[in-house]
DNA sequence: TGGGTCATGTAACCTGTTACATGATTAG
DNA sequence: CTAATCATGTAACAGGTTACATGACCCA
């Protein structure tokens, strides 16, 4: 259900066609949730049914016609009643492929299971020093009452599951190459 | 594509019919992967389509009676395929609605946001205990080359992952609410 | 001048979720 | 005795992925 709360969260910003969307995503919101283009579309779509946007045809000449999406009243009330709703359990549901590979590794020789895990190490590292840059591209940020950052809240998380991977990979990198 | 190799996986332990893998499922791999009874029975059909499985039609007169499967060599074969596959990027995608939610909750007032960390929490707390009581159940567990402990790094990996949450949760929570 | 990328989307498919059905057995 | 749970699944819908289409513009 957070795909099209976080359409409707950008549309608070601008107005927006999906495309701009589809960009505004992976440049804010991508270390946490890979949107894919097409679905976005589709979901407008559904949204606009749904009364949370109102679309309107923009002419282009030098580039195709786009739709260009704004938020409702509607909109507004689902994102807030989103918000407001404590649904944790729903939220918690795991769905780990590394694990899943690592879990039955042992039908084949470690060697993979190690690969796999360099592999992915490598990931967690690019991922990290990226987040990292970002935060400290922004400098100091200001909390209060009435404005908590909760955009840093989100890549201190990011930042932090990164580096247990990192650490739980060494770890259990080390670990299966000891293994005699 | 872990569901389906999740359940080859499983079949090579012993033939089973939708229902057990479903249990199966829960019991040993809940923990980093949900699986949704009536999907198992589609993706049954599916890998039997393919080859991966065979299945026979077992008469019950207490119960329902049930269809059992069993894993073909072409299953084996595919099993192993994927677990030799390097795909790290793919397993890299993240999509977490707790920080979507935590994102955008400068709309709403900042109660909203403490007590959904505080909720999830809970739910950190008990699925840690749980695992943490599996474990203990276990007792030692011998490592070889011929025979990682796949599981076990699995579970250390859930464990960790559900401390740093915890603490992170505190971190934030007491952010938040020390703000003026 | 030919191959990438920008800017816009559509169509088809695959994966996950929710709701329902049925008859037996167990728990309170 | 009645409600829950076991043991088996099917059907419909919602969400996510892959492949493709089109015309302009930009780089080598």
């Amino acid at each position: 259900m957070s795909l099209k709360h976080g359409l409707l969260g950008l549309l608070t910003l601008r107005k927006s066609s999906g495309y701009d969307l589809s960009k505004l995503f992976q440049e804010s919101l991508s270390f946490f949730w890979v949107a894919n283009q097409s679905q976005i579309y589709r979901e407008l779509d559904k949204m606009e049914d749904l009364g949370w946007v109102l679309s309107s045809k923009v002419e282009q000449d030098a580039r195709p016609n786009k739709r260009v999406y704004g938020i409702t009243k509607e909109g507004n009330k689902e994102l807030i009643r989103w918000l407001k709703e404590g649904n944790a359990e729903d939220l918690a549901v795991v769905r780990n492929p590394l694990l899943m590979k690592l879990f039955f590794s042992g039908k084949v020789d470690k060697e993979y299971a190690v690969n796999l895990l360099k592999e992915y190490r490598k990931i967690c590292e690019e991922a990290r020093a990226e987040i990292a840059a970002e935060v400290a591209g922004i400098g100091e940020v200001e909390e209060t009452a009435a404005k908590p950052a909760y955009w840093l809240y989100a890549t201190e998380y990011s930042m932090r599951q990164y580096e247990f991977q990192i650490k739980w990979i060494d770890e259990t990198v080390s670990r299966l190459e000891k293994l005699k």
